[in-house]
DNA sequence: TCAAAATATATGTATATACATTTAATGTTT
DNA sequence: AAACATTAAATGTATATACATATATTTTGA
C-alpha cells in the first residue's frame, strides 16, 4: 500500500523524503512478520540472526567479533543476544584457548532443529512478496546499496 | 556499500533474499545517521516523528491516537513518547472535555524550535543520498508500496 | 436505564537498543 | 620484564519496543 495511506500524509517534500521514511517504514513491516513468524520458537529476529551466521559456519564455532560484524543490525548487542540463546540451549560458547578473550559460540543440535523448522515459514515470507518481480527486487537492491555510500 | 560486503556474506539466495536483508540493513543504517541527529538535542528519532506529526497540524491539538496512526513505527509506544516529550517541555497534553478519554497534544515553542534547529541537519541527511537520482528514489518507493500490498 | 460492548489511553513486564564504562587478556615499547 | 596501549567481551544504565492487561469513559441495545 501507498506510504502516504500507511501514515496518512498527502504528500512528502521530495522523492528522497519519502525514500527515508518508506525504508523506515518498510523495515518496520518487515520486522513486524519475523517477530510473528519466530515468537511460536521463542527467537527474536535478532537472535535468528545470529543463528542464521553460526549455520553458515558448518557447525564451525566463531568468535563473538565474528557474529557482530556479520549481524544486519550492527548496534544489537551480540553479547547478551548469545546469553539468551545460551539458556535455551540453541548455542554453545566456550574460551578460545589460543586467545583467551576470545568466546568461540556454535549452534546446537537444538538451534539446528529449531531453524530448520523456521526455514520453510521464513520462504514464504520471501514468497509473499511476488508482486516485486526478480528484477524490480534487484533494482532496489543496486540503488539502497549506492545510497550508503 | 554492497551489503554483500556489510555483512560479509558471499551471496543470496535470491535478490528476494537479499531485499528483506537490504531493508532492515539500510532502515538500520538511517536510524543510526538519525540518533546521531538528534541526540544532541535530547530526543530520539520517535520523538521527533511525533513533533513533525504535531508541527504538521499549524499548532493545533490531536488526539494521541491520531499521533498513532500517522507514525512510522506502529509499534512505537505514543503515549510514553510523549511523557517523555512532556518532561522536555516540547508538548503539551490536556484531556479532551468533548471525550475525556482521549487526550490532545499540541507542540510547544520549544518543540517548535528544536525542529527548526534540526531542520538544516535533516535537509543535509537527505541530501547526502544524492547518489541516488530523484528518478531511482522515486523506483525504489514505487516497489516498497507494492511490496507491502 | 442499566448492563454489556467498544474505545482511548495508560501501565506492566520482558526483551532489545544505544552507548559508555569496566574487566581481562594480549601486544608493544623501552 | 614492567609500563602502557590495544583488543575482546561483559556489564551498567537509560530508553524503546512488543505485547498483554488494566482503567476510565462513552456507546449500544435489551
Amino acid at each position: 500500500m501507498e506510504l502516504e495511506k500507511e501514515i496518512k500524509q498527502k504528500s512528502f517534500k521530495s522523492p528522497y523524503h519519502k525514500l527515508v521514511l518508506n525504508i523506515l517504514f518498510s523495515a518496520s513491516w518487515l520486522n513486524t512478520l519475523q517477530n510473528k513468524t519466530f515468537k511460536p520458537y521463542g527467537i527474536s529476529p535478532q537472535q535468528y540472526n545470529i543463528l542464521r551466521i553460526l549455520r553458515g559456519q558448518q557447525g564451525k564455532a566463531v568468535a563473538l567479533s565474528v557474529l557482530q560484524e556479520r549481524m544486519i543490525d550492527k548496534m544489537s548487542n551480540a553479547s547478551r543476544l548469545v546469553d539468551k540463546l545460551l539458556l535455551k540451549e540453541m548455542v554453545d560458547r566456550k574460551q578460545c584457548p589460543e586467545d583467551r578473550r576470545q568466546v568461540e559460540i556454535s549452534i546446537t543440535e537444538k538451534g539446528l532443529d529449531v531453524l530448520k523448522q523456521l526455514d520453510d515459514k521464513v520462504n514464504n515470507l520471501e514468497n509473499s512478496m511476488s508482486n516485486v518481480t526478480e528484477k524490480e527486487a534487484a533494482e532496489v537492491n543496486r540503488i539502497l546499496d549506492k545510497m550508503r555510500d
